[in-house]
DNA sequence: GGGTGATGCTGAG
DNA sequence: TCAGCCTCACCCC
């Protein structure tokens, strides 16, 4: 699940979740151990998201990261968990509610200068209200990399993954192998602002839904059937929703991308 | 019950 | 460029 919109909408429930009072901390699997006994007891003060990483401020100035990578996952129990699985690296329970982190590819304690340092090799996340896009014009300005694998680069755009870079792209009828410093700023501008405008969408359910419910038929985005939700991500050869040209598959950034060879010029 | 693939990223070569 | 790592849901038998 874990593109950007999963880890701000991650951030915002657990907010109101873990905010609360004294969490319980522990690492059934074992691999944060040592970790989850210096926080166990303590409260979390803020929760933050930037780009696919999440930092938790704890009281007593810990803070935790945690990047999902490709198969991290969080599940949340309001009432009655059940028990831990063997992967379960994580579980912090605070007035009722249990949440456990399985397969994240991150999950340590850090000190300022390592956030710091994480900061600083990340670019600008169109979910953060602070983040500049002239800072995301000027990267795209400076590779020569085809766009498709520009906006997956997580220093040149933070957030994008697999699944929205190819709906992005299709969304603004851009060719993935356009060269990155090739796109005008104009249309840079549209792409930063459609990215922002996809991700808030996927953050408030999520899921990633770019289609639009009404040209299916249906009236809101969870009213759609799975294979409903996307317009090239994962469908090639079949027809494109807007031109019916069979959708192309490439690797692009050492990953499958989807693209409509009529409707992206 | 086994095999596989997945929305990510790093570090060695 | 490529192997390696993290875990689990889903498919097929």
């Amino acid at each position: 699940m874990p593109e950007g919109h999963t880890i701000h909408h991650h951030a915002r429930l657990q907010r109101r979740r873990l905010l609360d009072g004294p969490v319980g901390v522990s690492s059934p699997q074992g691999r944060f151990a040592a970790g989850a006994a210096r926080l166990d007891g303590r409260r979390i003060d803020g929760i933050d998201a930037l780009g696919k990483h999440l930092f938790y401020r704890w009281e007593g100035g810990e803070t935790l990261h945690v990047h999902l990578g490709l198969f991290g996952k969080f599940k949340t129990f309001t009432a009655d968990p059940p028990p831990p699985t063997d992967g379960t690296r994580l579980a912090m329970t605070t007035n009722g509610t249990t949440i456990y982190l399985a397969g994240p590819t991150v999950c340590e304690l850090i000190d300022p200068s390592d956030e710091e340092q994480i900061r600083m090799r990340i670019g600008p996340d169109p979910l953060d209200r602070r983040a500049d896009p002239e800072q995301f014009i000027h990267n795209l300005s400076r590779r020569r990399i085809p766009i498709g694998a520009a906006i997956l680069d997580q220093k040149v755009i933070a957030g994008i993954g697999n699944v929205y870079r190819a709906e992005l792209l299709f969304l603004l009828g851009i060719a993935p192998q356009t060269p990155a410093n090739s796109i005008d700023a104009q249309t840079a501008v549209g792409l930063w602002d459609r990215a922002a405008a996809e991700l808030r969408r996927g953050e408030k359910s999520g899921r990633i839904v770019t289609t639009d419910p009404a040209d299916l038929g249906a009236a809101r985005d969870r009213d759609l059937a799975r294979h409903e939700r996307l317009y090239v991500y994962k469908r090639d050869g079949l027809p494109c929703r807007r031109c019916g040209t069979k959708v192309r598959i490439t690797e692009m950034g050492n990953r499958s991308m989807w693209w409509c060879p009529t409707c992206q010029r």
